[in-house]
DNA sequence: TTGACATGTGACAAAATAGTCACATATAGT
DNA sequence: ACTATATGTGACTATTTTGTCACATGTCAA
């Protein structure tokens, strides 16, 4: 269904990650928009774009000139189940909770250990 | 804690992920035994898992003139949380657990809608 | 100490990737 | 029809990445 190589390659890229970061924080951008918040030509984005969809981490809509990008977050979830095994899940999960509450709490303790 | 890039780029080798694949099914492999399993000599595979140290994606520990290495899934469970949105999880979840039932159960239905 | 084994380093060539540009197509509005 | 706008293509260069090799260090065991 999605292919693994495409989806981790994809994912690689830092300008990719955050127009999939744009894409989840609003839905259904055209390449002028994303363009916008890019240091970079429109055809490197559009390259990328290119590449997010061919991985299936993006789908896209025509609406007249214009091409809707959407988020598609399946292949991510099935990263995930590849090295998180169920039974340990809940134990991972502790740990980055507790990472998440140490980082909202940064400036109450002085001290703590990487 | 864990540098995004470092991750990100660690996982978009193929030669990586399938390094984590076998530590995912044995831990505390050598890198003569991970050697084993590569079409690639011993330099190739200690670059990768360099890479994949560096990321935090895996750990170490020597033991006399060997090196152990070890799978640390929580980076792993980081890139998951950064686009699957709490509030949506429980959708997506049932999406890619259809996807799981729906290949195991190939020969069943024949009639499926994506 | 001697030799065998396991891992480590820096330089190197080949391959893949990122980003830009000239040029092209398609659509909307007047 | 004409013009401005939005997206698309192929060629190209610069940079990064992959994998290899000669050489080096550290460890075990006799």
């Amino acid at each position: 269904m999605f292919n693994d190589d495409l989806v981790f390659k994809a994912l690689g890229d830092p300008s990719r990650r955050f127009l999939l970061d744009l894409l989840f924080q609003r839905d259904g951008q055209t390449l002028g928009e994303l363009e916008a918040e890019l240091a970079m030509t429109r055809f490197g984005v559009m390259k990328h774009l290119r590449v997010l969809e061919d991985a299936g981490l993006v789908v896209t809509r025509r609406s007249g000139r214009e091409k809707l990008h959407f988020l598609n977050p399946v292949p991510i979830r099935l990263i995930h189940d590849r090295w998180i095994d169920k039974y340990r899940e809940r134990q991972v999960s502790a740990l980055t909770d507790l990472k998440t509450s140490l980082e909202s709490k940064k400036c109450q303790s002085s001290k703590k250990k990487a």
